[in-house]
DNA sequence: AGCATATAATAGCAACTGCTACTATATTCA
DNA sequence: TGAATATAGTAGCAGTTGCTATTATATGCT
């Protein structure tokens, strides 16, 4: 009732967290990693300005969650032969070994968590939840409006 | 479509910090401590132990987050006179004015964020992310099932 | 060519989060 | 009463996140 929708995805979005850490203490990668790899999957050889806005993070926030992983063996920076600013990333043999590992475990999680919710209702809570994000997604970029 | 709906939950709900911190900013209070807050005007001379158990965080979380407050004025920790091992907690009168003035901001955020969403879709997506909370908050305590 | 501006990435700082291990106090039970 | 166990809270460590500022390089304009 007075809960406010925001705090209620925070809450929800740190439990998934947790619960996805705690299946994968072992394998030493967090939920968080783990997404960025699998997006970089889709994206090799992407700079990290554009992989940090496609995530929607800040290029710092990227740059040092590549930083774990390049010290994990998981992700390679490579120089970017037209940019010399500029850092290419790759995925490492080992990561594409992780992700097979992990699938299945995600997606037992988002089964356990969506227990109860009938196929429409879990549809109707994706396309909610993402129109909310873009909502919050074009308020951020509405910085670079007025020059146009 | 490949979108898992732990990290949609985790974007969402990060973008949505990041809105309400970017609206606060001046006056120094984050969303999570405006959460707290939130949760310890309604039981003031709560412990600590039981508001971490009710705002589902580690019991370590929540004393830092009060360390912050207590240090910023908002919070105050009293000895539990039937324990000594435990801290009161209550809020300043500062704690009360700054509330009356963050209120109207989160609605308006809110209102934001849910833009284009009919009232029924609105009720729906709380009650669909509250029961995947539910299916998360559910699963974590389960440790202490077997002793029952 | 040379200067101004923009861009890619990072450094410092700080808040949030949780795991494991620890201290201090309380409770239970022999 | 006294030892074993449980509980309240905290310390250390590490990952995630973003703000502001900075460095290095690229681009645009004169």
């Amino acid at each position: 009732m007075n809960e406010t929708i925001g705090f209620l995805l925070n809450d929800t979005a740190r439990l998934f967290r947790r619960a996805f850490n705690a299946r994968t203490k072992d394998s030493g990668i967090t939920a968080l990693q783990w997404r960025l790899i699998t997006y970089l999957k889709r994206h090799e050889g992407i700079r990290q300005g554009p992989l940090a806005e496609l995530i929607e993070v800040e290029p710092i926030t990227l740059s040092r969650m590549v930083d774990r992983l390049v010290e994990a063996g998981l992700v390679e920076r490579r120089a970017d032969p037209a940019d010399r600013r500029a850092w290419q990333l790759y995925l490492t043999p080992r990561a594409g070994a992780l992700l097979n590992g992990m699938r299945e475990m995600a997606e037992a999680l988002t089964a356990e968590a969506t227990e109860g919710l009938s196929a429409a209702e879990r549809e109707q809570l994706i396309d909610l939840v993402e129109r909310v994000r873009a909502n919050l997604s074009r308020r951020i970029c509405q910085k670079e409006k007025e020059t146009a």
